[in-house]
Formats: structure tokens, C-alpha cells, sequence
DNA sequence: TATTCCTGTCCTG
DNA sequence: CAGGACAGGAATA
């Protein structure tokens, strides 16, 4: 992670919305109740990086908000995903779901050819920077729960609940 | 339903 | 290199 970041704010139908990219493409999707939050988020990923407000992010805040509103936009802005072999796999994976539609652990572990990597498949998606746009949120639990969301579980149920309704 | 055990991967010291 | 943390899942009672 080399050279200044820069990140746009904004807000959309569930709240504080932060996009972050450098040079490869966008490296930080983040979402939350208040700003300060999310920048200090963005520190501790990026940690000795400095951080730049700036006009430019604010096109790919336009793409991930709109993504947000309406799941079924085509997004196509390079992504910077970051992580290592294993969770690129597992993103990968997740890029595939459609929305509307969900995978257990055990389904997406079972894709990868991993099949006992259920944990770590969860421990992956926990790790996703990229919010909204790796679909992270299409992952639930066997028995139906939806498990945990880094921006909270009440955003995934918002996020999956306007899915279906497309 | 609650408890327990078994997982794979990542992080920290 | 060792130990602990986990957004899971299956077996058990």
C-alpha cells in the first residue's frame, strides 16, 4: 500500500457511506452511523497511509451509492481487493452471486473446492474491504441466520430485503 | 434450544 | 513458531 489515499463521504439510504481508492482503484468501502468512525476505520487498514479528501473519489461514491440504491446497476470501476491468495479466492466466489440470491458458508467453502474451510471461508468475508460490491452481505449461515455483517447485521437484512424485492 | 467439539486461516507475540 | 480468535457446522442431549 503505497502513495496518499484518497476518499469521498456521503450518505445514502443506510447511512454514512466512505469510498476510498489510490491508485490501482478503489481499496476501502465502508459503512457506519458517523464519519469519524469510518476514517479511523480506514487508519487501521491502512495504517501510515495518508489519507486525502478529494474530489476525485467522489465519482466512485457516486457508482457505490448508486449500487447501493439499486443492486441490479452494472459496477465497473477497478478495484483494489487487497487480502491474500485464499480470501481472493473466496471473493471471487462471491462476486458471483447474483443478487437476489444467497449462499450459505458451506456452499461458497464447497465451490472453492475447500469444503472444510467453512470457518475460514466466514473469517474471509469478514476481512472484505470492499462493501456492497464483493457481496459479502449474500452470505448466511446454514440454518438460516444471517450471521454477523462488519456494518452491522441490520444493514445486511436491509441490503438482502431490497434484493428480493428487484 | 444449549453445549460441546472439530474445523482452516489469519494475527500477534 | 505457538497460541488464540472467529460472520460455521455437525453431533449430542
Amino acid at each position: 500500500m503505497n502513495g496518499e489515499i484518497r476518499f469521498a463521504l456521503g450518505e445514502c439510504s443506510l447511512g454514512i457511506v466512505l469510498v476510498a481508492q489510490n491508485r490501482h482503484g478503489i481499496c476501502a468501502i465502508l459503512m457506519g452511523d458517523e464519519p469519524d468512525a469510518l476514517l479511523e476505520a480506514l487508519h487501521r487498514w491502512f495504517p501510515g497511509v495518508k489519507m486525502v479528501a478529494h474530489e476525485e473519489a467522489k465519482t466512485a461514491l457516486t457508482a457505490v451509492t448508486g449500487l447501493i440504491e439499486n443492486p441490479r446497476s452494472n459496477f465497473n470501476l477497478p478495484l483494489d481487493r487487497g487480502g491474500t491468495v485464499f480470501q481472493r479466492r473466496v471473493w471471487r466466489v462471491l462476486q458471483d452471486i447474483p443478487p437476489g440470491e444467497t449462499r450459505t458458508y458451506a456452499e461458497v467453502a464447497e465451490r472453492m473446492g475447500a469444503p472444510n474451510s467453512v470457518r475460514a471461508v466466514a473469517q474471509a468475508c469478514a476481512a472484505n474491504r470492499l462493501a456492497v460490491v464483493i457481496p459479502c452481505h449474500r452470505v448466511v449461515r446454514k440454518d438460516g441466520a444471517l450471521s454477523g455483517y462488519r456494518w452491522g447485521v441490520a444493514r445486511k437484512r436491509a441490503l438482502l430485503e431490497r434484493e428480493v424485492w428487484l
